[in-house]
DNA sequence: GGCGCTCTACTCGGATAAAAGCTGTCCGAGTGCGCGTGG
DNA sequence: CCACGCGCACTCGGACAGCTTTTATCCGAGTAGAGCGCC
């Protein structure tokens, strides 16, 4: 069970967006360029994130994605959620109904015990991702990243927008 | 991102093993038969538990699998790294490195931002899995299932122990 | 009666294969901006 | 100088192909117990 890598580069287009000035869009190619993946693939995922409303598009030249929303009101979850979807990541094909010995019309009443623990822990795994914001990334960031790079990292996308 | 429908399985069949009397061995096929699911599939799962140590078996026949430990020493994060492994949900591709503008020498302290924060989730998953053990399962089971239909199964398994 | 042999039921592990999902590519349709041309 | 139209750059969406993972299935090798025959 692994994530997809859309996740991962989407998270890092959204860090990047975060740091756009105020209505400059930035186009898939620039995006794709500068984190060195296949540019029509990461489209797809930036639809995703355009369905789920965390990034707005425009068509036409100077085109392309900025957020739809404050970094601070972004969180993790949302954007993860937006590529890999809503589902669980345990499904419960409800096994305990194979049972020889269940009489055919019992019914349950209860989703299977084994299906309800996996689900907890499904959600703490979201609540984790819940509780980080976009703007905690950004921070993060640019405490991290050594100033001059950081500098001329926003300095080459700006040329993109 | 979905978990193997053999974790389903395995988790299902920890449970059965754990009503078992002291050193019985129940086959594989009593185990498939009773959840319905493919016998030689099954086996593979059950061939990962217990490269895990987590069940033992025996040869020949009135031979297949029981616990290896009592099931209060079992928790459910041991059944699910069985399956599907110790791995991180997360896989970081260190896309940052590729930043056009980074320089060759540039060399990294500490990993990806944002591979941190889904490995932190990831952690919290495992966590919660770590907390529950296998006892707490039969528990809860045992609550939940009307007596009759616990009684039955139990005497169905038993008979092919 | 006791020893050993065979037979059987089971696990283990490898080989194989179908189905599904992930990854990546290609192309046509639609859209908005800029440029050029003509009034 | 202004208006209109054309072309370009971009997004969007669907179609398609290769690869990996999941979900199986089959079969031979090895093993332990039961039953049988032989001494």
């Amino acid at each position: 069970m692994i994530l997809k890598s859309q996740v991962e580069w989407v998270l890092h287009c959204c860090a990047i967006l975060a740091g756009l000035p105020e209505n400059r869009y930035l186009s898939t190619k620039a995006l794709a360029e500068f984190h060195g993946v296949p540019k029509e693939y990461l489209s797809k995922a930036l639809q995703s994130l355009s369905q789920a409303s965390i990034v707005v598009t425009t068509l036409g030249p100077s085109g392309g994605y900025r957020l739809a929303k404050v970094p601070s009101e972004i969180t993790f979850l949302e954007i993860v959620e937006a590529v890999e979807g809503k589902a669980s990541t345990f499904v419960c094909s409800n096994i305990r109904t194979n049972n020889p010995c269940r009489p055919a019309d019992y019914c349950e009443t209860k989703p299977c015990a084994v299906a309800r623990i996996m689900w907890e822990a499904d959600e703490a795994w979201r609540a984790k991702l819940r509780s980080v914001k976009l703007s905690d990334l950004v921070d993060t960031l640019s405490k991290e990243i050594p100033a001059d790079l950081w500098k001329s990292s926003f300095e080459w996308v700006l040329q993109r927008t």
